[in-house]
This record gives C-alpha cells, sequence and structure tokens, in this order.
DNA sequence: CGATTTCTTTACGACATCTTTACGCACCTG
DNA sequence: CAGGTGCGTAAAGATGTCGTAAAGAAATCG
C-alpha cells in the first residue's frame, strides 16, 4: 500500500455509502473517520486532523461547499468531493472553493481509491524530511542542510556524505572500512586518516565543545558513532 | 486568471480536440504546445519543458500510458488524462502509471479549464508560498513577476523558471541535476555551465549586493539554496 | 522581414574543496 | 622505558568548481 494508517475523513449522510466507503478504504489499510453532516464534517477535520478528505456536497444542514472553505482557511489536505450533481457548474464550484477532485455518483470503489491514491501520493511528496538533532544543531539529511538556532551551517559535500552515512546508522558503530568506500569509494577503502581530518572539521562546525565531543564518538581500532 | 503565461502540452490526435482546446486555454491566458502523436509528445515535453500536459489515450502510435510513464521518469509535472475510456481498469492504470487527474469524453470546457487550474494551482505551490520577499524585492511566483519597491524587474522564462524551482524548496538544497532538468530537461542534466550564467543574471537582477548574495546562496558541488 | 530580446557557446581568473604532508599526543606492549 | 600504533591537529599544495565577461546563434515580436 502507499501510505498505511493514513486518516481520511468521510463526510456523507447516506449511512450505506459509509460502510461501503469504511469496509474499502479499510481493506486498504486506511484509517477511517466517518461524518454524517457538514456541522460534524467540519469539527471532525479539526479534531481528528486526518490526511485526506472526502466530502459529499448534499448533506442535510449545510451544503459541502461550506465544508471545503472551512477546512481551506486552515488545511492545505487533499480534498475529494463525492457527489451526485453530475452538472459542471457544480463541478467548477467545488474546485473553486478548494477541491482537489471530482467524482460523480455513482462511482466505482477501484476509481476513488486511485484517486485517494493520487493525492496522499502527491500530498506526502510535500512533507518528509529526516530530521537528526545533535544538542542545538539540528541536520536536516533530505535537503542536505544543518542549522544552529536558525543560523545555517555550511558543510562540503563529503562532510554531507559522512554525517549522512553516520545517520543511517544513528547510535551504531560504523566501521572504518565502510565509512571509507560509502564516501571516497573501494580504492580508498584504507586511507583512515581522510576520517581522522573529516572528523575533525565537523567536530569544529557541529559539536558545542570539538575538544570534548558528545555525539561523534571514536572507537579507537574500529570506526564512528553518531549519537543524538 | 490564475497562472499567466503557464506552458500547456496537448498530445491529442483528433484535430478538431486540438484546436477547440487550443482557443478554450488560450482564451484563459495559456500557452499551448500541441503534438499529435505519443512520440512526438514525449519529445515535445522535454522540449518546451509545459508547466502541465494534458494527453490522450487513443493515440495512433503508442499508448498515451507511455507518454505519462516516460515524462514521469523525469518530471512531476501535472499531467491530465483525456480519454475516451471510462472503464475504471483504464483510469487505475492511468493513475498507477502517475497521472494526477483523469477527464472522460464527452468532457465540457469548463470542467476540464477548472480541472487544469486546480493543478497548475497546486504544483506551484507545492511548498506553500506565492509570495517571497528577498531583502527588498518580492517575488509573485503565481503572476511571474517581481516588483523592487514599486518598480517592476523583468525576468526571462528561463530565470523565472529557476526562481520558481528554488522557491518550491524554499531554503533547501536543489541539486545541479535537478534543477537542470526541471528548466531545461533531461537532455541537458550535466550543463552546469548554464547554472552558473543565469544564477549569476538572477543576482545581478534580484540581491542588494550581486557580489555577496545572501538569497541566492551556492552550495559548491551540490547545487543552489534560495533562502529568504 | 528586420530589430530586439533571449539563449547558447567559449574562455579565463578566482576561489572552495580535497588531498597531501607533517608533527604532537595518548595509549598499549614488549 | 623505548617503540609502535592509532588518533587529533595544523598547514600547504593540487584539483576541480564557480563566477564573470563577451560574443555568436536562435528565437521572439512588432
Amino acid at each position: 500500500m502507499t501510505h498505511p494508517g493514513a486518516i481520511i475523513l468521510i463526510v456523507e449522510d447516506e449511512p450505506e455509502i459509509r460502510r461501503f466507503l469504511r469496509t474499502s478504504l479499510g481493506a486498504e489499510g486506511y484509517k477511517v473517520v466517518e461524518s454524517a453532516s457538514a456541522r460534524r464534517g467540519a469539527i471532525d477535520a479539526t479534531t481528528h486532523k486526518p490526511d485526506l478528505a472526502i466530502i459529499d456536497l448534499g448533506l442535510p444542514d449545510f451544503d459541502g461547499i461550506d465544508v471545503i472553505r472551512q477546512i481551506r482557511a486552515w488545511s492545505p489536505m487533499p480534498i475529494i468531493v463525492l457527489s451526485a450533481r453530475a452538472q459542471e457548474a457544480s463541478k467548477i464550484d467545488a474546485f473553486e472553493a478548494g477541491a482537489d477532485d471530482y467524482v460523480t455518483k455513482p462511482f466505482g470503489v477501484g476509481e476513488l481509491i486511485a484517486r485517494v491514491k493520487v493525492a496522499l501520493r502527491r500530498a506526502l511528496r510535500a512533507t518528509t524530511n529526516h530530521l537528526i538533532t545533535l544538542g542545538d544543531v539540528a541536520i536536516d539529511i533530505e535537503s542536505r542542510s544543518a542549522t544552529r538556532d536558525g543560523k545555517s551551517i555550511h558543510m562540503t559535500p563529503i562532510e554531507f556524505r559522512i554525517v549522512a552515512c553516520l545517520a543511517n546508522h544513528l547510535g551504531k558503530v560504523v566501521m572504518h572500512k565502510q565509512l571509507l568506500t560509502e564516501v571516497w569509494g573501494p580504492t580508498h577503502a584504507s586511507d583512515t586518516h581522510y576520517l581522522r581530518i573529516y572528523l575533525k572539521q565537523l567536530r569544529d562546525k557541529l559539536e558545542i565543545d570539538p575538544v570534548q565531543p558528545r555525539h561523534f564518538i571514536t572507537e579507537t581500532g574500529i570506526g564512528y558513532r553518531l549519537v543524538e
């Protein structure tokens, strides 16, 4: 599955359709939250913080468009409209209110699930970051950046690759040979003094007290270890 | 209008539909590039670097799904499928290949344009900020404009693409390869000197002191980074 | 169809990064 | 205690990357 455990909010008044969606989406591994009215839907969106919302337009109390507007006021979560209204004007209204997709009833489960997956895939792409905190410095592996209280710390390509390699085995010892082959390639698997030089530089940049390192730990004769 | 001057690629073999889309999208202010076959479509996508692609599935030479896969191999651009095939399996295939939306023929122009707008809106606010302030310069990604205390600053298409790409990953490093493929296409993924030239121009236009850039930061050996 | 903008190509000095070389220190071992 | 081993530190040389300028090619626009 694409996004295990993602929470999906369903705002729909017809119980059969709710049950239908609950089982279908549940079988895909998603957690489902259900609301039977527009009012409940807007509230549940704020309390459950779903990763995606499926909203029916024909609700008993208010129009589903209002729910979309309320959610859009505070969240960019993907919203898929599920509606019996096939008129073009209705679709355009929904899109302009902030909907991401529009599926007309009757609909196929397979198609709906495919559209859910696409929306989640797209949403998740923005919010993935591996963050490591070393005392007062934060390292973001994905964006290749490190910061100490707001100020960015510059790292050279090799310095960063060493940090990334150590971070991949956080808390575990990485042997000299492995570190050297992963950063410099197999031809320099024995140039251990490269590591001494770069570890010194990394400590100067990232440790609070470079003389007594608390994060870049050296395991004499073995390799190095990164601890948070 | 939402995204003036955005380039839209249409891959469609039927001339009437092409003409129809050309006039409709043209009236909305979009620039339209047309391809009559799958082969041409895949090529035009790399050469014209559209902001969005509308792809028909029933093409004479290859299936539109193949075009989607080829584009997805190097670009995250929004792709809207336009097809006569209404079967669910066909839709699911398209979504799994990387499509963002699926519209069945016959379709309403209004709905299609609404879906185009949604896809473009989503692509541009991929991370969030439409408005970026670089010292005394304000850049509006959505309207493709930049101003320094009221006075507008002109940017060429490529210059803007670079800014937009960097802005999508604000504060994060964008690697040479990614920047090059997103602006010039996969065929120029190694021409790093293009970047040097255009970054120079951007700094001359947008930085307060082009000699000591505070916003367009170069990460030597890696890529570039945009900070506010 | 000509003029202007924009893009591409070429070249070279300046600079950051990487590599090399050297020396001092702590620890262990014979 | 002498000598070896592994680590940390420092600084100088080599390499590759970056910034800059300018001119030729292509595309755009009136």
